[in-house]
DNA sequence: TATTGTTATACTCTATAACTATA
DNA sequence: TATAGTTATAGAGTATAACAATA
């Protein structure tokens, strides 16, 4: 059988593009539903995981720190996020949700209809091969790097 | 054997949430790198796959037609895209890149060395895998709506 | 001396509404 | 009447540089 033809590396960077390219807008849409932009969503979606402190949460949002004082204030004012002091680093400020953040931050995930139903066409192996297959190439192993970037 | 363990919905959301955030850095990243911006960048990457309408590039990027004017107006500004009217329907305009414009596109995916190094770990098969499942999961079948949007 | 978060600034992105030209 | 592209506007995102508080 010469079932594997080699899916060279630009052709497969060319679909992760266009596929970033249908969740981001399919995100987009559903973090506007809840009259959020994409960067506030974003930053919901994270928090969900757990708090983070400005500047890690900056990292993960591939931003400035500079600008999560903006992001963070405009949250905070409508009571989706607060700021905690750190008692370990005083200069640190942990941002957390709060229950309405992790009310919303759940309510942008489950209207992202296009990207769930486009899971609902795998097969339950289908779904775990995908998964593994993440997790190779996006999470990075312990061992290079444990904290933030 | 209880080999797959069910992977539901909301996992495979939330880890193709940090993959594509990973994704979207790199790519962020490296578009700073040739002084642009992640909207210009977005741009020149769609555009590699062919001219387009305003109207269409609005679409695939998920914003609004008029915010096309001034990111375009940019690119052109630089060299990297042309605007050519449509013969067929004089209100049309095309856009299209540069040779410069393909150069820097093609840039941009060379310097995302992150998702790059991600790939290298998949053996042929499991990028055959990886591949046709992106497909079936962001790849809209044909049949559902063949224009835009 | 280095780091965290903030502020000030300038530029870019974004949606809304209104406009022109064309279909 | 409807659509493609533009313009004007206001609010939000973004990087840079400079700052105070803390480590």
């Amino acid at each position: 059988m010469t079932g594997t033809a080699r899916v060279d590396t630009a052709r497969l960077m060319e679909l992760l593009s266009v596929s970033l390219g249908a969740y981001y807008g399919d995100f987009t849409v559903a973090a506007a539903s809840e009259n959020l932009t994409a960067s506030q969503g974003k930053a919901l979606t994270v928090l969900r995981r757990g708090p983070a402190a400005m500047r890690a949460l900056a990292n993960t949002l591939t931003c400035d720190a500079s600008n999560m004082t903006g992001i963070v204030d405009r949250l905070e004012k409508r009571g989706l996020v607060r700021r905690e002091p750190n008692p370990c680093d005083r200069r640190i400020k942990n941002v957390l949700l709060t229950p309405e953040g992790e009310r919303v931050a759940d309510a942008i995930r489950a209207k992202m209809r296009t990207t769930q139903e486009g899971l609902d066409r795998l097969s339950d192996e289908e779904r775990d091969s995908l998964h593994t297959l993440l997790e190779t190439v996006f999470v990075p192993r312990p061992g290079t790097c444990g904290d933030d970037v």
